[in-house]
DNA sequence: AATTTATTTTAGATTTGTCTAAAATTTATA
DNA sequence: TATAAATTTTAGACAAATCTAAAATAAATT
């Protein structure tokens, strides 16, 4: 098995090569990424490709093999598995989930984590509106678009995800108690600064800056 | 907070001054339930020492200091409340809770161990029958005594707990389907092995030896 | 009381994960 | 294309947790 530390570094990667849609990873970013030096950064890489985790070319960065994304992948499963209980059945806020399941997810048990799947009811996405990987690593797609795009009124949204997982933006949400599950419509588009004012289900409305509608995700029809 | 070693070597020692009752502890012992050798725990006895969590002679051994003591208990009740989940929520076997709740138990957040707790309807015993204690440390008290030492036959025994916690012992017990909350009653003494016949509540006659026995904690009546 | 045996501690080494500072290399700029 | 800037690697050090082997001390035995 893996160390704590290299499952972190995994995720890390994998997270890294999500968001810039790139296979090729520079060690800077992994560092930011991990809160430690490019020193430190360098030596994991170098064990890690030791143990076929990633591919490793010096001073032009590392792709993770498919056994280290697997990996990465699983740690995923994990981690939102068990926000998903800490916030459906232990009543965590959305807010407070991710620091928990940060710890829960590196507990080492194949069976512990197919019961409480099962326990969960098998959910396809986390309070944040990420998707569940299945215990095949695959995931459940689904047609959904910044909110921003969007530019017709009086149609019904849906909120299905966020970008943003840091506290400060989770927190403004709840002030506007935004959320995935719920609907809304665009009742006023302004141009001036892109903000938009939206009506929700019980009757109240609330404006939005472009900022924040670019970081939720939403279902439109 | 102290690293997931200190905590372990923290529940050894008071794991190993309860079933002795004597306060001062010895190193080799430690070395024994830590499986790790005497030199190792003479270098974190030091370690706790200086960060006051036990008070240390030089040659006579240990004891855990109130503070010490403090974080023992804490992770005992951490322990017993993931076991109670794994086998009431997750359809865990009472065998195969321990191993996980090991790892479980050393999750850091105050929070999620008093949701937990609620979760679970505030449990006052594991699935083994140990006392949970509370968020103050106190544990319930109960009496109980080895089935060994009861004389008389046809009266209701409730099986409160186990002595051992060792999975071929507990297999044992699944297959004479002895568990904590069972009722039977004694229809027969062996003075020569000093077995005993029990009948269960379904009917069944099963026998157990003394030295099984001796490993049951019930309430007679 | 002297000696043997058991236990405990010290000394020195190893692995993991980290750091800072310096050297090497790549990338950007003039 | 030469120089400057940014990035990456190496070198050397440190703390935590472990080991083995040797030395020190305590406990048991003759
Ligand atoms: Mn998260
Ligand atoms: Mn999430
Ligand atoms: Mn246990
Ligand atoms: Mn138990």
């Amino acid at each position: 098995m893996y160390t704590e530390t290299e499952e972190n570094y995994l995720k890390a990667i994998y997270k890294i090569a999500q968001k810039q849609g790139e296979s090729s990873i520079n060690t800077k970013s992994i560092a930011e990424e991990m809160g430690t030096s490019a020193a430190s950064v360098t030596d994991m890489i170098k064990r890690l490709s030791e143990k076929s985790l990633l591919q490793y070319e010096k001073y032009y960065g590392v792709s993770l093999t498919k056994e280290g994304q697997k990996i990465a992948v699983h740690l995923l499963r994990k981690h939102r598995l068990w926000e998903v209980f800490l916030h459906d059945k232990l009543n965590f806020t959305w807010v407070e989930v991710h620091e928990v399941a940060e710890q829960l997810e590196h507990v080492k048990s194949d069976l512990l984590i197919e019961k409480l799947d099962a326990f969960l009811g098998h959910p396809k996405f986390d309070p944040h509106g990420d998707p569940i990987p299945n215990s095949n690593g695959s995931f459940t797609f689904r047609n959904q678009i910044p909110l921003s795009n969007i530019r017709e009124k009086n149609i019904r949204i849906h909120v299905l995800a966020v970008k943003q997982h840091d506290s400060s933006f989770l927190k403004h949400l709840d002030d506007l108690k935004i959320k995935p599950g719920e609907v809304f419509e665009i009742i006023q588009f302004t141009d001036y600064d892109k903000s938009m004012k939206l009506l929700t289900k019980n009757g109240d409305q609330i404006v939005i800056t472009h900022k924040v509608a670019d970081a939720i995700l939403v279902r439109p029809q």
